[in-house]
DNA sequence: TTGTTAAAACTAATACCGTTAGTTATAATT
DNA sequence: AATTATAACTAACGGTATTAGTTTTAACAA
């Protein structure tokens, strides 16, 4: 009743391999049959692991937001206010530096409303509530910002990976001043 | 020395097609094959007319910033200051809103380093920084505020169209609180 | 008017991809 | 030692981009 494989691949692993190959060669290089050949087995056999090609992009989804969640939670720690928004945003665009093909498989998923999904975005979310937490916005004003910080952090980085910063200008500079910008546009709103 | 097609189409033409396909079924719809269907011509055909698929999305990305510039460029008319910006800013949205597979494909470029994407894409650049230069930003400040509105526009577009914004929160009253904070943390920079 | 030429269509064939169906081997449990 | 569930496998299908080679078309030149 509980049996064993031949091999015996664990999803977790998997997933490491496709994000190897994202990070490496780009998300469109993650196919069942690369990743299948860096396993070491046949295509079909991973449909044993999860549900054809949709199914990968949503379990690589989940592993990315997750790994983000980890780079993003200690850098929250032990600052507050201006200090933790610059750390928790400064690790985001590292992370996407540091794993394009990760991050681009974040946003993947076949359905982004997706349940599972959406568990794993909301812990980000709410952890970007709480470093905003430190402005003291009223109502529905903090829920704005947090899209508004999502949507720069995001926005940057994909601009950046993508190469859509073509001028020579410091990329961090940059970065330091538009999160600085709408920090103090928060604060006064 | 001049000769003609037995249908003769233009590249222009094809373009439309593929910017139908794109908002219609999305950008993964647009293949050589239902591109084809819908020209009522071969497959190979289309080779006659760009370098394969790498080349349609090379043409179709330059298209898409033509398009969206093309909206932006009136908006700012008349207005100066905030009303300018906010005015872009909103022109940006609904143009994504309206037209999310031509915005798709605008990202989707085989090399965004490749001159024509580059060039076209500056238009935009400029007009921003046109727009930007009323509030008198010194040095490389202006640069980087361009990169920063930037930014906002493509995150908040791109989070919305896939879904990314899951709360129960009105989209537009977001929007604009984003906007405005930021040019007010730009102005006191 | 006729012949030439270049563009743009075509057919045929190849290689790769995801996917499905059905089969076989493995290894833990009974 | 027999059972059983897991996860591997082979074989086949349809769809994709792509290449090679051919044919049709229509403008230009003679």
């Amino acid at each position: 009743m509980s049996p064993r494989p031949k091999v015996g691949l664990e999803l977790i692993e998997i997933l490491e391999a496709g994000a190897e190959i994202a990070d490496q060669k780009g998300i469109q290089d993650v196919t069942l049959a690369n990743l299948a050949k860096k396993l070491g087995i046949r295509p079909p056999s991973l449909y044993n692991h999860f549900d054809g090609l949709g199914g990968l992009r949503k379990e690589l989804a989940i592993y990315g937001i997750e790994r983000l969640y980890e780079v993003l939670a200690p850098a929250a720690i032990g600052v507050s206010g201006d200090e933790a928004v610059m750390m928790i945003s400064k690790a985001y665009v590292n992370f996407v530096r540091k794993h394009p093909g990760i991050y681009e498989a974040t946003l993947m998923a076949p359905d982004m409303e997706d349940e599972e999904v959406q568990i794993a975005g909301s812990k980000i979310v709410e952890l970007t509530v709480r470093v905003l937490q430190a402005y003291k916005l009223e109502g529905d004003t903090a829920l704005h910002a947090v899209r508004g910080l999502r949507s720069i952090l995001h926005g940057f980085s994909s601009l950046e990976k993508s190469g859509g910063f073509k001028m020579a200008l410091d990329l961090d500079e940059s970065f330091e001043m538009i999160i600085q910008a709408y920090i103090n546009g928060i604060r006064y709103q």
